[in-house]
DNA sequence: TGGTGACTTGACATGGTGTCAAGTTGACAG
DNA sequence: CTGTCAACTTGACACCATGTCAAGTCACCA
């Protein structure tokens, strides 16, 4: 077993991920955690100090397994600003199903929690940076709609490659994934450009 | 003051449609409401059995106030599919503002209680026939987009014109409100026209 | 031998929802 | 005038999850 000879933290760190990843992410508790790895709730405590936090390690350690930013620099490659944009929907939109269980947990409580709305905002921060750069490759081609300003644009793009707007379309109604990435891509390419 | 000769159970509604209106909605407690009203917190539970019903309550009492039937059926007579679509934008979308509170204290809601869950979800089937209807005018016309299907339209109207979708643009982005209806409308066509 | 770090066990505070039981009060019927 | 009933009050309590605290176990290491 690979996991055997992990440190305690990384085996808390893959039990909330694979709980997550169940259905019913935000009601899973800590206890749950903890009985996942086979320690006590309060040794949890001991390597995170709330479930805001142990919700944020988990998305670090997430984007660090399944290496989001290899997956986000090859859509920087593209040549054109279409391409660019395209490839951005693709590398982000394919990589939502990673993390949308821990996401689901903390948009769930950021209503309540300060410090789980502030982190998940920085998240999606990261993410309006791709849509910023891609918006701006179109505009470098001539190719960004007359109608939105930049950051209109931008703000657009982000919009469609939220975590809410994949849960709808996927979870609510039911759509392939493939079908999800096509549908997106036209629609924002119908939306923004030329 | 007209509230004064309102029955109790009225001056819940009003109430929790109030201070559900104010910021942070989802932190507004059963004895919050109770205060405002100016009666026990036990007091409430004689009108409503659980929180989850009494903002199910507050929607339909919005929706009775404001006369949300009166506005879509409006965006009904319009002639022309295109027509048509916009006017629902519009219409909805406007509407939008007024149950904003309450729809994102049930969102936020909706991930731990099925109850939630389910009232929100009959709330947003609603709007979906809107957007059905929307996009059968269109096809009417022969000018829906060849490279969608009936029901994948209107999911991805339905999307469009979330609460979550208005939430990102106008509270995370800023945006104005007209500036919302006049970009929804313009990517919806986009998308969906021709 | 003794200390240290990681963990366990069990108790407890907090905060919100929802329940229960025993009043109080005012209006209305007989 | 009196009894009753509905609406409301007060106060206590169970529940459940988070997070805290204190004392104890145990393996490893100097």
């Amino acid at each position: 077993m690979s996991s055997e000879n992990l440190e305690t933290r990384e085996r808390i760190l893959e039990s909330a991920w694979k709980l997550l990843t169940g259905s019913q992410a935000s009601a899973v508790r800590m206890s749950d955690i903890a009985k996942q790895t086979g320690i006590s709730r309060q040794a949890v405590y001991l390597h995170f100090p709330t479930r805001a936090e142990l919700l944020i390690a988990t998305t670090r350690y997430i984007d660090e397994v399944k290496d989001i930013d290899e997956r986000l620099v090859k859509s920087r490659s593209a040549s054109t600003g279409l391409e660019r944009l395209e490839a951005f929907v693709e590398a982000w939109g394919n990589y939502i199903p990673e993390i949308y269980g821990v996401a689901s947990a903390l948009i769930a409580m950021q209503a309540k929690d300060d410090e789980a709305g502030a982190a998940w905002s920085d998240r999606m921060g990261a993410v309006r940076h791709g849509c910023e750069a891609a918006v701006a490759a179109l505009e470098r081609d001539g190719r960004l709609t007359q109608s939105l300003s930049t950051s209109e644009a931008t703000d657009l793009l982000w919009g469609q490659l939220s975590v809410e707007n994949w849960e709808h379309l996927r979870h609510r109604c039911g759509w392939t994934q493939a079908r999800y990435i096509d549908v997106v891509q036209q629609t924002v390419g119908a939306a923004l450009v030329d």
